[in-house]
DNA sequence: TCATGATATAAGTATATGCTTATATATACA
DNA sequence: TGTATATATAAGCATATACTTATATCATGA
């Protein structure tokens, strides 16, 4: 693999958004897999505008994607940021957030969209 | 080399505090030798109070240790921190703080101390 | 066309953050 | 003992952050 050198600034912008437990979380669950709105809102115990307001701020920074399937806007992990491969590392030694979206799909949760 | 899963919570506080410009380049100076605050004041061109204000943020957390020499404070990084791995590899993507202390050094501004 | 569900946005608020200036502390050295 | 240097701490302040509640937008389906 090739190393990229990230800029300090980027670099630092991209840390203060991962340095929040509820986006740290976030980027944990879509490292695995699209999810949508109401999928965060249920895994985090939090309210809905408030995860909205996180996934802006990740949005904005271009660190997630979001794409509309109906009703649904689904977010997933931009890894053509510069600064991803920080977020590969970072997400490579915390704890995974795989089980929290099966316990999800066991719960009859998961939102399945073919749109 | 043995991967350590590190807490999302004690990852979220690490990266917080990585995540400001003027602190992550003190990590960057500290990962290459030890370094007295006025060091940090003249690379960073900051106030005296405003840096030893970061650095005490960034010993309270456990991040950097300090050692008094005579009249300095020399600050270093820990390695034993349970983040520490998070930190390496971030330092590892971003630019090389070294030659900002050998321009220190050049202009006979480094702190050189035996005791 | 209307009701519902998913999501975004706005406004308000309490707390955190990062600087500033002023001052305290601690060491060195004459 | 007194002064200079290095560093820490305190207080004040402007701005940022992360919630809350209320409301707007947009797609779906009857």
């Amino acid at each position: 693999m090739e190393k990229t050198i990230i800029e300090l600034e980027q670099a630092a912008q991209t840390l203060k958004l991962l340095g929040d437990k509820t986006r740290l979380t976030i980027l944990g669950l879509v490292k695995d897999s699209e999810c949508c709105v109401c999928e965060f809102v249920e895994v985090l115990q939090m309210s809905q505008p408030s995860i909205s307001q996180h996934l802006r701020k990740l949005r904005d920074a271009g660190l997630v994607k979001e794409q509309r399937r109906g009703q649904w806007i689904f977010y997933s992990l931009n890894r053509e940021h510069a600064t991803y491969p920080i977020i590969q590392q970072v997400l490579e030694q915390i704890p995974d957030q795989k089980e929290k979206l099966k316990a999800l799909e066991e719960a009859g949760l998961r939102i399945q969209c073919d749109s």
